[in-house]
DNA sequence: TTTTGTGCAAATTGTTTGCAACACG
DNA sequence: CGTGTTGCAAACAATTTGCACAAAA
């Protein structure tokens, strides 16, 4: 079943809160923006302003003022798997916090709470409360741990 | 106590071993690299490229180059605390891992082992076999936590 | 019709590469 | 002496800034 593109029912449906938080605080919701919101939404992963940029056709000035734009409202966050660029997505279900395998590259993004035990025992040890919000937790996920034990 | 500049006991004696492992390889020790290694070895937290290059009055590309082949040949580490340049350690003591405030620039190395359970916990969690080598663990320090509870 | 946001150009920061001259071993 | 290393220039990647014009509200 395809959708018109004039429709796109799954995308408008949850961006309107943002959308609405856009307008309380005087941010208009010019094309590119929405775009831009567009292409965080149906991302399945952390994406580059120059991802975005690309596939839009739109200047990275525009996306990445943007991006800082939305950051600094609480409707983007940005984080870092690796080196590279930053990596922008959207906040909308609660802070996700991501473990990145170097190996594979694969993203996996956990609820915030799914690391609290961690962050307990960090604090115990070394009275750090911690944010694994900016750096990605690295390391090498089960399979590609698993590949290099025998 | 003064020590003259021709003997710095301190920096050589520790040093000495790194050199070691360098000429094995087959690695010159040139006036540069000589002073990069002294530069990491007295800095008390990792630093960049450029604070290297400044200090020392060297090419920066010089810097780079031996920060790189260092690296590669394991004598050498870099970090990122947070936004910023990547900034480079010695490897002498075993893998420090690294704990950064954000709120008060604070930087805590701590030994890899002192992070065991923290790994675990992640092993256990989600399969991840974690390095915080890469990125350092951000959060708030103890002092900077307490200073926003009340 | 007043801001807010855009696109383009140019500057900035951090880092890498190419290459001829240099100097460690 | 010969190859690893240097310094300089230039390229590069990621991001930011300045500014005149366009377009939301």
């Amino acid at each position: 079943m395809t959708v018109s593109p004039e429709t796109r029912p799954l995308v408008f449906a949850t961006l309107t809160d943002a959308v609405a938080a856009l307008r309380q605080r005087g941010l208009r919701l010019s094309t590119p923006r929405r775009l831009v919101l567009e292409a965080l939404f149906v991302a399945d992963r952390p994406v580059s302003a120059e991802q975005i940029s690309e596939r839009l056709k739109l200047d990275p000035t525009s996306v990445y003022r943007n991006l800082e734009t939305l950051e600094r409202h609480g409707l983007v966050r940005h984080v870092h798997l690796g080196h590279g660029p930053g990596l922008y997505a959207l906040l909308l279900h609660g802070e996700d916090e991501y473990l990145f395998c170097e190996r594979c590259g694969a993203v996996s993004a956990v609820p915030a709470e799914a690391l609290d035990a961690v962050r307990e025992r960090v604090r115990e040890r070394f009275g750090y409360e911690v944010h694994f919000a900016h750096f990605a937790i690295v390391g090498t996920c089960r399979t590609c741990s698993q590949e290099h034990q025998p």
